[in-house]
DNA sequence: ACCCAAAGCTACAGTCAATAGCCATCAGCC
DNA sequence: GGCTGATGGCTATTGACTGTAGCTTTGGGT
């Protein structure tokens, strides 16, 4: 009984937010199969392999971001910019810890792998923010690379729930925004 | 036959190991079995599962990766100390990343836990390079988190050999440190 | 109406974690 | 020196999971 409105689009979709429930690790093509109402061997018409699944799901992780990014960053420059950045990659780990944690140590699969892509993408909308504040064209690689560090480390210790975020997590985030911000500006004035 | 000699800290160990040679992700118990010239069945008389071994490497590298950082800051103050730290963790990170890669996103076994203990202690370690930096005691612990996710993120980056680090690394690496020096300066005479 | 490709299925092989239950060895003690 | 119990190893086995082979069914295009 072949189901022609199924494309692995949907298929990727469904086990993102799969893993954003669940845990990206307990992830497995049991519990997705289940959720689709299928057998787990039907995915393999859509899905190269588990492996597969997990790289698509870390791509769409990243266009996603990216996508929201770059609309916060419309029209924002300097700490603004920068706190955008910043809470945005917050609430996009938080409200989606499985599909941030897909990205976490997903390597690039080749030269024109779409993850690649997206992650070349961010690494511009980063540079876009560092552009506001006179990071000179020569260190705008260097500093967007510090500032993928900073987010990704936030990030990751956030889907982690390491180091007992307790209540004044809020405070830690704007104490943070201050320092990369005065961090660049001293930097970019030196 | 049993070997009286050997202890489940030496199975911590020699599966830390391999997970240095062969991947974080590969080690199955298996391997470390084969490793140990033993069946996989016996290593449940020294550990109490995958995962729990798997806790164990995690712990052994924050416990390492702490020494290292506690003797390399010893008589060390602002930015020659902010410089030693970065360098260890990235030293740590290159040398051992089966161990590094077990720490990330090892969630915390409650609050006795000797990873969280590890853990804690790392972060103390952080605090005693602010100090040097005139961070105020009621922010030490945000400028600590803040700096731990630098750290982390700078080295979760690193095992994952992400975003193409070419030549250019000890550059990036350079400018990171001189960002953070700045940006502790300028936050603290603010 | 017919064909064929797409999309589902069952059955199965291989890998792995983990348990059950058995056996060999060593330490200490009579 | 020989018993005894704890320790640490083993084989056999179960159950979960990934992935493949091959069959069947459906629906769109001619």
């Amino acid at each position: 009984m072949p189901r022609t409105g199924l494309s692995s689009e949907q298929i990727v979709e469904t086990a993102a937010s799969l893993a954003d429930e669940i845990g990206f690790a307990t992830l497995t093509m049991g519990v997705v199969a289940e959720r689709l109402d299928m057998r787990p061997p039907s995915l393999y018409k859509h899905v190269l392999s588990l492996d597969d699944l997990q790289h698509r799901i870390a791509t769409l992780a990243m266009v996603e971001l990216g996508e929201q990014v770059r609309d916060a960053l419309q029209g924002k420059a300097g700490r603004d910019a920068l706190a955008a950045l910043l809470t945005v990659v917050r609430r996009y780990a938080t409200e989606h810890p499985g599909r941030y944690a897909a990205t976490i140590g997903e390597p690039f699969r080749g030269e024109d792998d779409p993850f690649l892509h997206a992650a070349t993408r961010l690494l511009g909308s980063l540079a876009a923010v560092l552009g506001g504040y006179g990071v000179s064209t020569a260190n705008t690689d260097h500093a967007a690379r510090t500032l993928r560090c900073l987010l990704h480390g936030f990030a990751a210790l956030l889907v982690a729930d390491a180091f007992q975020w307790d209540a004044d997590i809020d405070r830690t985030f704007e104490w943070m925004i201050d320092f990369a911000d005065l961090g660049l500006r001293a930097i970019s004035s030196k």
